[in-house]
RNA sequence: CGCGGGAUGGAGCAGCUUGGUAGCUCGUUGGGCUCAUAACCCAAAGGUCGUUGGUUCAAAUCCAGCUCCCGCAA
């Protein structure tokens, strides 16, 4: 309805067809770092007429406030910020500004259908992943997690059901078997705020083919809870390499040790076997890092945080404890 | 005022309860052994014990304030 619209506005303008991007009214919703380079570049290219992210949310020790880097970055371009609480309910403010198209990128709130209908190039969204693989809040984990060897960014309208709506464009990055968390998230947040810019033009002008994602390859990649990040040392050494690098630059993938928490940031695979051992337990002090028993051999930590700690080398944690025979669990 | 841990040579820790010559595991440097070594042996260097003030004949240690770091919870 609206796309159509679109095109025919194209060609009336279309000899000052530079000009027109600059015209538009954009609005941008978006809360942690991931978005930062997509509102950046939007800034740079187009007229955002306002930003909404999550409301401050007292953050970190001591009760302080904190505010979302998106909520930075607008204000240092003096950019209207609307921080809604339930934007199910306080979107009036949005509408009221009479955005032209609403591009949303790891927002952290459901938009109602009243705000998704309402923009005449519709509601774009920048997702983690290539749908319909791995909808949800934590694609770039997950993707890790799973053992994935590529993933990457769907740009896509948005639809009432969560990143379920049809894809304009996507991109793929392959992921190494040493990449983690932040690496990719580094990589993807680039490569999404450069996907999205390039088919913009495209969307505006609506000469694009957005095709219906397959309900049968839909997965998911939900939000990462306190279980995904504890380590069982029962698990397999490929699984517990991957969880411990998926969580690597986010909130860090953790086991107990003497009823302390002990996070590991890194960790290699050991082709080494042992049987006597229990799981979990200390097998060896090499000379880059620290031996564990796991179920179908060994994996050795690399890099660790005991609580109250700052992240140390894992030789270093055994330097002022005496670990060996120790169990972790 | 959300809960809690911590600050000791370059790294990780002990010592603090019961004040009185600062210790351990590493690293670094030099030497030795060895065909050789990231292994082993010997030796050395390196610390105003976070900061300010208090108590004391005497403070890493006891008391108070301050700064910084971190875990949990949100």
């Amino acid at each position: 309805m609206k796309r159509g619209e679109a095109k025919y506005i194209w060609h009336i303008m279309d000899i000052e067809n530079v000009e027109v991007e600059k015209k538009i009214k954009v609005v941008f919703m978006g809360t942690p770092l991931f978005s930062v380079p997509v509102l950046d570049k939007l800034i740079k290219n187009y007229n955002v007429v306002a930003v909404v992210t999550q409301p401050d949310k007292r953050i970190g020790r001591g009760g302080k406030i904190g505010i979302t880097p998106i909520k930075q970055l607008a204000s240092n371009n003096n950019i209207l910020v609307l921080q809604p609480e339930r934007i199910k309910e306080e979107y009036n403010e949005i509408i009221a500004l009479e955005p032209d198209i609403i591009i949303t990128c790891a927002y952290g709130q459901i938009i109602p259908k009243e705000l998704l209908d309402y923009p005449k190039y519709g509601c774009i969204n920048v997702h983690a992943s290539l749908l319909p693989k791995l909808r949800g809040g934590a694609p770039i984990q997950r993707a890790i997690m799973n053992g994935y060897d590529k993933t990457g960014i769907t740009i896509m309208y948005m639809a009432e059901k969560m990143d379920s709506g049809d894809i304009i464009k996507s991109s793929e990055v392959t992921i190494p078997s040493d990449m983690n968390y932040k690496t990719l998230h580094d990589k993807l947040s680039i490569l999404g705020s450069e996907l999205l810019i390039e088919v913009l033009p495209d969307i505006i002008s609506g000469n694009i083919n957005p095709i219906k994602q397959d309900e049968n390859e839909v997965t998911y990649g939900f939000n990462i809870s306190k279980e995904d990040e504890k380590i069982n040392f029962s698990n397999s050494k490929l699984n517990i390499y991957n969880q411990i690098r998926a969580l690597d630059g986010f909130s860090g993938a953790y086991c107990n040790f003497q009823g302390k928490r002990l996070k590991v940031w890194k960790s290699m695979i050991s082709d080494n076997h042992f049987s006597e051992q229990l799981d979990g337990e200390i097998t060896k002090i090499y000379k880059n890092g620290v031996g564990v028993k796991v179920s179908d051999g060994e994996i050795i930590l690399l890099e660790v945080q005991p609580e109250g700690k700052k992240r140390m080398d894992a030789l270093s944690f055994a330097n002022g404890v005496d670990l060996l025979g120790k169990v972790l669990e």
